[in-house]
DNA sequence: TGTACATCAGTGAACGCGCGTTCACTGATGTAC
DNA sequence: TGTACATCAGTGAACGCGCGTTCACTGATGTAC
């Protein structure tokens, strides 16, 4: 049967942002199309009606999920106190709560290596959407010059998801609390003096 | 037919370093035992005269990988000029090389978000290699006390490995070059100031 | 306003495929006598 | 030293399974007249 358009912006939704937090939690090769749809209550052949293929998803997903995670860094900048927006930043992101919730963080910390194992073409495409979250950030980045900003961005943030990413591995919690605390102090030292 | 004791060991060593390389080049879950057995020049139903199971043979893999990359820091520390030990080692896990041969390059940096997904007893047993490839370059590093060192090792290599990981994400090679050269820059001046 | 028709989201079954794993079998090597 | 036998690495075929994708079909909704 058919159903009317709002019926099909809200699957879509559903389907994307499932996706969104399945392949953060799980990997992308080992969240199928089935799972994500089964999530959603609808069946798997339905899918194409959607997207074009998985690969497709892959990168709406990824690009959904690093412009939620990009706003959310943007809010916890904005709500920290006068000039503390970066070390809010640094701190939020490697929080614990960030190391308990692959799903709903950070795609290079869940996906860094699968994005690295990209053909060109899609890795273009990612590139830019983390170009974007780049830019989001910006304006909250110490430095002079504009250049100089940029510089600081690609490097804190990969730096931080390589932190994140081995202290998930990391199976004592105690542990994993340390080493966050230990990077969260030489991030905010190095990046965020002040 | 039978085979002598040093052709079972010949090819068990065939295996396990092919894995290595696979796992690292291709992702665990992308990576199957029908092609790593083709590599090697067997029928993937040999596999099993050899390892216990996929999940035994990953973590083995994980295991050699780390103990070639850590053997591979130390050769660099040691043949480095006096005092610019940890200055070699970083210069070199953060080298163009290393980023464009990720089959032979670091765990960390192509498997960490799988690493992280794993059982929390798979996870142990990868933590424990973790901490035996620190215990390598521990004496390298500078610091005060055993602990501070230890504290030091393991924000640096999480820190590079994601700087790593991400410079692979990256389409453009001039790009991926200048984000290296400045972290390179970067965790030589924090890290082996002097 | 009422009627006829086109659209198309979702279903359910099927497709070929590669996966990890199992198993009966082979036959040269190692071992026991 | 020579013979009989056990071992077991590797083969090849098969297993059930889930994957991504396709497709004929359904039928309520949206559209055209």
């Amino acid at each position: 049967m058919r159903y009317s358009l709002e019926h099909k912006a809200q699957n879509h939704e559903k389907i994307l942002s499932t996706a969104a937090r399945s392949f953060r939690e799980r990997g992308g090769d080992t969240s199928g199309i089935g799972t994500v749809m089964k999530k959603v209550g609808l069946k798997k052949g339905g899918f194409y009606r959607h997207f074009k293929s998985k690969d497709d998803l892959f990168v709406e997903a990824v690009a959904r999920a690093l412009d939620e995670t990009g706003r959310g860094m943007v809010e916890v900048a904005k709500s920290a106190p006068e000039g503390q927006a970066l070390r809010a930043v640094i701190e939020r992101y490697l929080s614990v709560g960030h190391a308990n919730s692959p799903g709903t963080g950070c795609v290079r910390a869940a996906l860094g290596p699968e994005l690295a194992r990209k053909p060109v073409a899609v890795r273009k495409r990612i590139e830019a959407l983390l170009e974007a979250y780049r830019e989001r950030i910006l304006p909250f980045m110490p430095g002079r010059t504009r250049g100089e900003k940029q510089a600081k961005i690609r490097l804190l943030f990969p730096s931080m998801a390589g932190v994140l990413m081995m202290a998930r591995v990391s199976p004592d919690a105690q542990r994993r609390e340390q080493i966050l605390m230990e990077a969260r102090e030489f991030f905010v030292k190095c990046f965020a003096a002040g």
